[in-house]
RNA sequence: GGCGACGUGGCCGAGUGGCUGAGGCAAGGGCCUGCAAAGCCCUGUACCCGGGUUCGAUUCCCGGCGUCGCCUCCA
């Protein structure tokens, strides 16, 4: 199949071995799961199940950014304890997941269980002389890492003079360069602190993903996604210290889901125009949602609007309408059986086509409408979209 | 400023090198109806601007303009 990737630029051909190995950027659990994680999940999840389909076993890895300071800023706010908190957001994400008929994935690891891994693994970098450590916390140093930027296709110099002019942390004296960034850093008298040879403190925003690669899949990956909003200097930042610490390549491909966005900006939890999956579900029936994000592509930016929920409510009921027709004409005629099984993989291989082209969900979804309206078994394609069509639920 | 995406009828949104435009919403007309609602039928000289390639571009290329996103809170 063919996959853009964002360090490459381009749609190239994506041939992992028979074990693919996937890891993907999770949440920070201290608010509900709007509708731009569900269409980046659910973008992986279409991804690993055709993945699936074509015979391969699939290792895909999500963390939970339990340990951050939005984390600790909401937890402060409610006078709650921050992994209480976490656990609660956490369950209410698995649960909107589960009902958006999302594969399980191999392992959901918090950052709160990868401490001793994250400092094993900065010990490994400073062994490398890539880090240094000043006045209680570990800085990576960039000047080590000669493709920093590769990824976002951003210069040393050009960061270095926007970090400069945007105010980053560049004026902290302890760091010898202003795009030096923290692998480790002393905890305020209020959030969680843990002993480490460079003094008590917690890890830094990006290490954790690196640790957790490392641990649950091994030094190189396969596909490494997220959100587009993490390119830089999240995945940048990752990729460097993955680098410094094993020496092997990180990532073989890179893959980032669009932002939606909702009256005309971002959708984001700072500017607070979200839409709510689990508001979203008591009013309009999951699988209507699944379609909702499905029909949209995953490296298209797109806007939420409140008709999509009809339009896609109507579908699943086309859809559903055309499977029940299906069965009662196979229970009435046994002798059609082959025929509509026929008709049924045709269906199911253009769906393939489509997702081999760079997920083409958008015209997978076409796909099958037309064949439902043509009244041809859709049931094969439909559950390769992860679309539940059986009326149980 | 750099990088990226996008710019299609009142709105949202597919799509295509020519055979005139998916679909949805809104609007207008009609059928039906005691009235209304629902339903059904009909109605639209579209592709940001300027160059280029071409027999021909909305579709390809270049340059503008505009909108949005990222550029250390973010999926």
């Amino acid at each position: 199949m063919r996959l853009y990737d964002t360090a490459r630029r381009a749609v190239v051909p994506f041939e992992p071995g028979p074990h693919v190995l996937m890891y993907t950027c999770g949440i920070t659990p201290y608010d509900a799961t709007h509708l731009g994680h569900a269409a980046t999940f659910i973008s992986y999840d279409v991804l690993q199940r055709r993945l699936i389909d074509r015979g391969h076993r699939v290792s895909c890895v999500r963390n939970v950014t339990d340990v951050d300071d939005p984390l600790f800023a909401k937890a402060r706010e409610l006078g709650v304890h921050y992994l209480d908190l976490a656990a609660g957001e956490e369950a209410r994400f698995e649960a909107d997941m589960a009902a958006l008929n999302a594969l399980e994935v191999t392992a959901r690891p918090r950052a709160s269980s990868a401490i001793a891994d994250i400092r094993g693994f900065i010990g490994m970098v400073i062994e490398r002389g890539d880090a240094y450590v000043v006045n209680g916390a570990v800085y990576f140093d960039i000047s080590c890492a000669p493709r920093f930027g590769s990824l976002s296709g951003l210069g040393i110099d050009e960061m270095m003079d926007l970090a400069r002019q945007r105010g980053g942390d560049v004026d902290n004296p302890d760091k010898r360069n202003p795009l030096d960034f923290v692998l480790w850093q002393p905890s305020r008298d209020d959030e969680p602190a843990w002993d480490s040879l460079w003094g008590p403190g917690r890890p830094g925003w990006h290490i954790e993903c690196s640790a957790l690669a490392l641990r649950e899949l091994g030094t190189t990956i396969d596909l490494h996604g997220g959100g587009a909003d993490l390119i830089f200097p999240h995945h940048e930042c990752e990729m460097a210290q993955s680098e410094a610490a094993t020496g092997e390549v990180f990532v073989r491909h890179w893959m980032h889901t669009a932002l939606v966005a909702k009256d005309g900006e971002k959708m984001s939890k700072s500017l607070g125009n979200l839409v709510f999956i689990d508001q979203l579900r008591e009013q309009w029936d999951a699988m209507a949602i699944r379609l909702a994000l499905i029909e949209h592509h995953y490296r298209t930016e797109w806007e939420w609007d409140d008709s999509l929920m009809e339009r896609n409510r109507r579908r699943l009921w086309a859809w559903r309408a055309a499977v029940s027709e299906q069965d009662r004409a196979l229970g009435d005629d046994t002798d059609n059986d082959g025929v509509n099984e026929v008709g049924n993989d045709a269906v199911l291989d253009a769906v393939r086509d489509r997702l081999d082209d760079d997920l083409d969900t958008p015209g997978a979804v076409a796909i099958i409408d037309e064949a439902a309206a043509a009244g041809r078994r859709i049931d094969s394609a439909a559950a390769l979209l992860g679309v539940r069509l059986a009326a149980t639920d």
